[in-house]
DNA sequence: TACATAAAAATGAATGTTCATTCTTTTTTT
DNA sequence: AAAAAAAGAATGAACATTCATTTTTATGTA
């Protein structure tokens, strides 16, 4: 088992450099040689753990999802009504977009661009599934708006990423008030009034 | 007046190409030589009306976020209500984003991204007053949260981003019945209730 | 434990290509 | 016929990837 043996450490140092120097540089200015300078390793070494440029962006790409995914769900569980499970899982989707800040922007930039593959944006959407099943119950019991899946996590998710970007550039500052205000805003979107 | 002698037509081909390819292929895979030949153009061309690539983008993108103001303020005047006002800019931002699709997917691209100089997204900003002003209006008379104006964007406006983006992958279709729903949740999700 | 040796991992330097940009010449416009 | 615009070919740098060698690790033997 060759691949055992090689060390977890590099790949991660490797996956670490391409999302630091990614979101600093945008994928059209980071070459191997500058990730592989970060990761303190020969440009021949990333060749060991990837394919290549591209399969490296991929693999980065659905591990960081999939990290994402983890903590989004990590508090959750099934039995939780409505909308207590909803205001969970936003609030750690929020937690992540601000602690993990670096991961939840390489997240954005992928998501925006033809950087990524299809194939590998598809494996990473799959994780999303309690937060669906979370909804379509919500759907039943009439506490959430009869919409399609896009539409609730264009309001209620995806705003998160709008302001984490907003912060990142410095124009804006969420503190705890705001986050109150956005997930108000949140929910206010897809409950059913009254 | 050298400038005003050079073919707009020739100009504006560039700008068209370059959107095109950069949506399609992103900014790491579109050369300039790739720009020139969808233009029509020699590549040297390409440098009596821009700098260099840098400044092609940055323009580009200058030119595009202007045109979409425009756009979604092209029917608006400051003497509505509050509320009729919002529908009509809300419309005419996701008319801009189903009717005019490239420019909206090449202006997504670029607010996720290190692609454009911070002095060109700057730039870019400063048109959207109008909209800012209407919600300052509508704080000010009850109608609208006293939330900020990034707050505000996330909810209201940039929803419609991830809604095109996604739709554009081709796993959901926008129809006036969505369109209709989506305006609800924003109008929701910054309306003062009651 | 100490050593020898084979396998694996890692490296720096080379390779060949692609690309942004510039140069020189040609074509078009005035 | 002069000036401006455009062109294609040339230039040199940057880059992804591979190659030939060296270093490290694991294993077997006394």
């Amino acid at each position: 088992m060759a691949k055992l043996q090689k060390s977890i450490d590099k790949r991660n140092a490797l996956v670490k450099a391409t999302i630091e120097l990614v979101n600093n540089n945008g994928f059209h200015a980071t070459p191997m040689s500058k990730i592989a300078k970060m990761a303190n390793v020969s440009p021949a070494t990333i060749y060991l753990y990837f394919e290549n440029k591209q399969d490296l962006v991929n693999k980065t790409y659905v591990e960081v999802k999939a990290e994402y995914t983890k903590y989004a769900f990590a508090t959750y569980n099934e039995t939780m009504p409505v909308e207590a499970g909803f205001r969970l899982i936003w609030n750690r989707i929020a937690d992540f977009k601000l602690k993990e800040c670096e991961n939840a922007m390489f997240l954005a930039q992928c998501d925006n661009t033809p950087m990524i593959d299809e194939l590998s944006r598809q494996e990473g959407i799959k994780h999303l599934q309690p937060l669906l099943d979370l909804w379509e119950r919500g759907r039943q019991e009439g506490i959430i708006k009869p919409l399609s899946d896009y539409l609730l996590y264009a309001y209620a998710i995806n705003p998160l990423s709008f302001l984490m970007i907003t912060q990142k550039r410095g124009v804006f500052t969420l503190d705890k008030a705001h986050l109150e205000e956005a997930y108000q805003s949140a929910w206010s979107s897809i409950k059913v009034c009254q």
